[in-house]
This record gives structure tokens, C-alpha cells and sequence, in this order.
RNA sequence: GCUGACUUAGCUCAGUUGGCAGAGCACGUCACUAGUAAUGAUGAGGUCGGAGGUUCGAAUCCUCUAGUCAGCACCA
């Protein structure tokens, strides 16, 4: 027998008999041996006992490796199972995962596991940590673990995947499968937390029973997991609804209605910025701004199949009592439709781009509603572009770059492409032709190949009548969320017989694009928040200037007419003339994050100065008023990028 | 929608085994006239989310209901 392995490096080395991984570590050098926690082998994570016997690649992985850290997390996963199992005999167990945010394990019992328990189940971890229990990995036929876990439903189900030939762990009686590598002692585990316990589908199927996901997360240092807890905490610095709470932007009253917001004085002013710049964007890259109503016949989403499709998502339509039902509408594509059909259209005005910040409500599920980030009523930067079928994929690329272009603006950098497509599995959901369900999925990915995009795809992620491009981002909570989306649409244009007159005089069916850039002003501004941690760039700022007179008496005359110049110029400045001291004012201005801040008292008043304080320095520049303007108008051309 | 936790003044939160509803900030008034992150004094402000129930007595215990939060499911 004679076998070689390559290492990482490249460097090759001959056995002759088998061995572990952990003999390998050792054999390339002490410290590697002590350090090894598992291998990868031919890319495959295994076990330090894994035993290797024909030529492999293979990679020692410590606690420097991404999957080192996943290791550590299964072994705290499948520790914190065998104790809550011995401290629970009746405990059923699900699903288990561990990942870069943390690991989780779903529980099933009558009286279900509570978060006032965690501190004595995570004692129980931490005992059998000291404890140094043996962690065995071992090959176990199917059946029996099947006869092992007979009495556990999940545990039978999650069976039917395993091969004949089991690999599962041991510690003590305790046995469970599932997991690529553990660590071979529970000694090995130095810093966890179990985090939070919230309820999880079995098998993330609404329609099965739902069970206890228990949550936490674990490091090698202590440092580490220190950071990681305070990490947790700051997330909710950044969280949208804390901003805009304190810096009164935006509130929602569930008197008034669940996921109905009101936009403050301030938070309507950063939307109002935003509108005034998309739409004059849009303008000039071809679009047509419309206003539509935001009722309309229940008859039109029979026809657009929104009422097949969408009805649970949608407000229950208006009885007129004369026959006539009204819906608040959910989408805005069936109004604008309606403004395409009402002109006769030839091949020369395509593409025809229609536009419009279109308010729309949908019916969302209590437990789905967030702050601003998910609501029942809002305003979607809409549009739909009508073109022949060979204009696609132009106009595809070009939406797509001026969305990038957006992006660019705002200082938008972490997002990716996400092709959604229909769920094969489930094609009840969607538009049924499967031609141009596979056509449009097909010119979809086309056209970004043919930008050289990177993207992922994702089955079951495309609208009900085509497939989509969606641009993902993340909120400050770390959750997935469509941010931009274009989408091609070839049923629409059949459903309304929407046609165009070609050269050759007869009528053709356009293709539709529906396509939102800075999405809905809720959710983006929600997400400028969230990047902006409430410090907006000046462009953006509900007030840019706050002007604080040294002395009331003495200087607020002088603060006005700061103020008034600056309002005249379009800049939004507030003079802070209240009676409290300038320390008060200056701490206020700062919290409310204002751009520029600027003291005026004698000094300045006497040679027509301000005294500029930046958000967030400490720095104070005496300048004239003049230069102040000129500053303050570039930063705003600029969009405050720095380039 | 589902599971769990939570809901007390505009905001952030105390409130012991069921026994007279509290603090800080914000707000009003008065004094202080200020040079870069909180001047001092004083006042007002609450059917304890809502509806039932248990009890001599409920913010506190029970039931229902609405909402918020976390996660799941759904999704812009």
C-alpha cells in the first residue's frame, strides 16, 4: 500500500500505511498536531481520526480557518444536545446547524425549552466541557439508528438522507448524525454562549409544526466572543427604528394602524431629497413620470391575475353596493398599462418608459411587519418600459446601469445580483407557460453574462407573472433583503393584448420591464439609515446647518441672517435660538448628527465669519461666510463622496 | 400567520410575597446671558395596551384580545 497526500502548499508526502488526520498534523510538526482541530480532505470537512489510505489533498484546519470556527460551533451544537437530552429525557430532537453568525439546534418537548432555562442548560454545557468528555466519531448502520431513534419523529425523518453506513458522534450514550467534523474532546471548547430560543417550522415548512430553535454562537477566545456580544449590542445603534426614533424621523402608531408609518418633518424631508433625485434621474434617462390612482376596479387584477395570485397578499377589496368593488391596489404594472393602452403605439416610440412613485398597499403578515423596512402601505419608485423583443436585453443593461449608477450616489457598495427564477416544484404559483417561463429566465441570465456580472440564482425568488433580477442587501440586523429589482414580463402584455404597430404595419406584442431603482422610498430609506448610522451625507441631511448664537441678545440678529442666506441658497439651516447655554446647543447639534455646525459671537459677527464645527470633529475653522457657502454648495454637487 | 418574550408618563426604564403609581431625560415657568457634548430651581404630566375574571383589594394572578420585539414562514 502506498498512497500520497498534497498539502495546501503543494508539497507532497508518501505513506505507506494509513493514518489519521491527526497523525498527518503531527507529522508535519508538533505545534500543527496540537493545533489541528479537523481536515479537509479533497474538500471535504472530516474528523481528526479520519482515517486517510489513498492519495487525497488534504487541509489541516486550526482555529485560523473560517471552518475552524464551524467545527467549534457543531461541537457546542451537538454538546448542548447530549446535555439538554440527559436534562430532559422526553426531548425530541430537529434539525442543527452552525454557521459564521452562531449555531442552532431545534428542540421538540411538551413543555417547551424556555429562555429562563438557558442559563441552566448553558451550566450543564459548561460542566461537561470541564468534564473533558470523549467525542467519538463512529460509522453506524442505518437501521440501527433507526431502532435508536424509533420514539423521535424528526430524527426518522432526517434518517431517510443518511447512507446505509451512518457517520455519526458519540458522547456517552449520547449519538447524533448530521455533522461534517466535531472536535474529539468536549475539552476542546473554550468560549460559547447560548443566545435566544424562538420558534422555527420543522423543515422551515409553514405547514409542519414548529419547534424550538435554541440559538447561540462560540469562539476560540474569550476576546472574540466578548466582541462578538458587543457587536450584537451596536447592531441596534445602527438599527433603523432607534435612529428614527431619536432623531424624529419617522414613528408608527398601532392606534392608528400596524405597519401604516408616518413620516416626520425630518425623515419627510430626506424622502423628499430622494424623490427629487430619482425622478429627475429618471427624466433624463428617458422615463415618463405619471400619477395613477391608487384605487381601481377589482376587475383589472382579475385580468392582470394579481386576484388569482396575489389576493392573499392584498387589502379586501371595497363593496360600492352598486355592484362596483374597488381595490387599494398592490402594484402599480396594471396602471400603467392602462397608460400605455391609451394611445394606439407604433414600433417607433418604443421603448415607452413610464414612471411614477406609486403608492400601493399590500396585506402583510403581522409577524412579517418592521419599522419601515416592512409595511402595509408604500410608495414604490415604479416603472414598467414597454419594448419589442429585441430591444430586451438593451434595455436590460441599461436599466441595470442606471441602478448601479444610483447605487454610486448613494455610497451603496454591499449588494449582489440574484437571478430568481420560478420553483419547478411549484408551478402553480406562477404565470402558466412554460416556454416563456424558460425564454425569459434564459435572456435574464444572457444579459448578465453578457455584462460580466456575478450573480447566484435562486428557484422560487421570481414575481408570479416572470422572472427577475433582484439586487440584495442587508439590513443592520444581517437579514437578506431586495433592495432594486428588474423584471421581465411577457405575460402582462398577453393578458391586457397590449400591442404596438410594427413597420410592416401590423400589431405586435411588446415585452414589459418592471423595474424599482431605489425600490420603496420606506425600505431605502430605511436601509440610508441603517448605513449612515442617522450621520447623513449633507445631500441627504433634514438639516445641513444649525446656526447657534454665542450670546442671545448680542449675536441672534446675526444668526438670522446666516440662517436666511443660507435658506435662500437652498440649504436647509435652522438658527438654534432658544434661551439655554452654547455647550447645550453644540451637545444637540452633535446628537442630532447636523452636518455643519456653526457659532457665531462677536468675533465672527464683526468680520462677517462663521465658526464651522463638522459633525462628528472636534475642530473649529473660522472662515467667511462666503467661503462657507462654497464649501458647504460642493459638498452637496458632490453627494459628499470624496473623490 | 406561527412559537416565545414583552407592553407602566412624549422617550428610556424602576415598581419586593397582591396593599396609596416612581426616577432620569424631554416639556412648561422662573432665575442665570453663556465661546464648542447636558446651568440651577420649580411645575405639570399616567384609567399601568384593551376587555373580561379571581380577590376585601390587581400594574402585580387567570382568560381573551391588540401591538411590539426575536426567530420561522412570507416578502419590496
Amino acid at each position: 500500500m502506498s498512497f500520497s497526500i498534497i498539502l495546501p502548499d503543494g508539497s507532497k508526502r508518501d505513506y505507506d500505511e494509513a493514518l489519521t488526520i491527526g497523525e498527518l498534523a503531527h507529522s508535519i510538526s508538533t505545534s500543527l498536531g496540537k493545533a489541528a482541530l479537523a481536515g479537509k480532505v479533497n474538500n471535504q470537512l472530516q474528523p481528526l481520526d479520519y482515517r486517510l489510505d489513498e492519495d487525497a489533498e488534504v487541509a489541516i484546519i486550526t482555529d485560523r480557518d473560517a471552518e475552524g470556527l464551524a467545527v467549534l460551533r457543531a461541537t457546542v451544537a451537538f454538546v448542548f444536545e447530549a446535555v439538554a437530552q440527559r436534562a430532559y429525557p422526553e426531548l425530541h430532537l430537529g434539525e442543527h446547524a452552525a454557521d459564521e453568525d452562531g449555531f442552532y439546534v431545534d428542540t421538540d418537548k411538551e413543555n417547551q425549552i424556555k429562555v429562563s432555562e438557558l442559563p441552566q442548560l448553558e451550566n450543564a454545557v459548561k460542566k461537561a466541557i470541564k468534564a473533558g468528555e470523549k467525542i467519538e466519531a463512529v460509522v453506524l448502520p442505518k437501521a440501527d439508528l433507526e431502532a435508536r431513534f424509533k420514539d423521535d419523529p424528526f430524527k426518522l425523518e432526517l434518517l431517510k438522507k443518511e447512507p446505509e453506513e451512518v457517520h455519526a458522534y458519540q458522547l456517552g450514550d449520547f449519538v447524533d448524525f448530521g455533522f461534517a467534523a466535531l472536535l474529539p474532546n468536549t475539552g476542546k471548547i473554550k468560549q460559547f454562549k447560548l443566545l435566544s430560543v424562538a420558534g422555527a417550522y420543522w423543515q422551515g415548512q409553514s405547514s409542519n409544526p414548529m419547534l424550538q430553535r435554541i440559538s447561540g454562537t462560540a469562539f476560540f477566545k474569550k476576546a472574540d466572543l466578548d466582541e462578538d456580544i458587543k457587536r450584537r449590542e451596536e447592531i441596534k445603534e445602527r438599527d433603523h427604528r432607534t435612529i428614527g426614533r431619536d432623531l424624529d424621523l419617522f414613528f408608527v402608531d398601532p392606534k392608528v394602524g400596524a405597519g401604516l408609518p408616518y413620516w416626520m418633518p425630518k425623515g419627510a424631508t430626506i424622502r423628499r431629497v430622494v424623490e427629487r433625485y430619482i425622478t429627475d434621474k429618471e427624466e433624463s434617462a428617458g422615463y415618463q413620470h405619471v400619477y395613477t390612482p391608487v384605487l381601481m376596479n377589482v376587475d383589472a387584477y382579475k385580468t392582470s391575475g394579481h386576484w388569482a395570485h396575489y389576493r392573499d397578499d392584498m387589502f379586501p377589496p371595497m363593496d360600492m353596493g352598486d355592484g362596483e368593488m374597488l381595490e387599494l391596489r398592490p402594484m402599480n404594472c396594471p396602471s400603467h398599462i392602462q397608460i400605455y393602452k391609451h394611445h394606439i403605439r407604433s414600433y417607433r416610440e418604443l421603448p415607452i418608459r413610464i414612471a411614477e412613485l406609486g403608492m400601493m398597499h399590500r396585506y402583510e403578515k403581522s409577524g412579517a411587519l418592521s419599522g419601515l423596512q416592512r409595511v402595509r402601505e408604500m410608495t414604490l419608485n415604479d416603472g414598467h418600459t414597454f419594448v419589442a423583443l429585441e430591444q430586451v436585453q438593451e434595455e436590460f443593461s441599461k436599466t441595470l446601469r442606471l441602478i448601479m449608477d444610483v447605487y454610486k450616489d448613494f455610497d451603496i457598495t454591499d449588494y449582489y445580483f440574484r437571478l430568481s427564477y420560478r420553483d419547478p416544484k411549484n408551478t402553480e404559483k406562477y404565470f402558466a407557460n412554460d416556454e416563456m417561463w424558460e425564454e425569459s429566465q434564459a435572456m435574464l441570465k444572457k444579459a448578465m453574462d453578457d455584462m460580466g456580472l456575478d450573480y447566484v440564482e435562486a428557484e422560487g425568488e421570481a414575481a408570479f407573472y416572470g422572472p427577475k433580477l433582484d439586487i440584495q442587501t442587508k439590513t443592520a440586523l444581517g437579514a437578506d433583503e431586495t433592495m432594486s429589482t428588474i423584471q421581465l414580463d411577457f405575460m402582462l402584455p398577453e393578458r391586457f393584448d397590449l400591442t404596438y404597430v410594427g413597420q410592416d404595419g401590423e400589431d405586435h406584442r411588446p415585452v414589459m420591464i418592471h423595474r424599482g431603482i431605489v425600490g420603496t422610498m420606506e425600505r431605502f430609506i430605511a436601509y440610508l439609515i441603517e448605513i449612515y448610522k442617522g450621520a447623513f451625507p449633507t445631500w441627504l441631511a433634514p438639516i445641513q446647518v444649525e446656526v447657534i448664537p454665542v450670546n442671545l441678545d448680542a449675536h441672534s440678529e446675526y444668526a438670522k441672517k446666516v440662517r436666511d442666506e443660507l435658506n435662500q441658497r437652498g440649504f436647509r439651516a435652522e438658527a438654534d435660538l432658544r434661551n439655554e447655554k452654547l455647550g447645550y446647543k453644540i451637545r444637540e447639534s452633535q446628537t442630532q448628527k447636523v452636518p455643519y455646525t456653526l457659532v457665531l459671537g462677536d468675533k465672527e459677527m464683526e468680520v462677517n465669519n462663521v465658526n464651522v464645527r463638522r459633525y462628528g470633529t472636534e475642530e473649529e475653522v473660522a472662515k467667511s461666510l462666503d467661503e462657507f457657502i462654497k464649501e458647504i454648495d460642493q459638498d452637496v454637487k458632490s453627494y459628499s463622496r470624496n473623490e
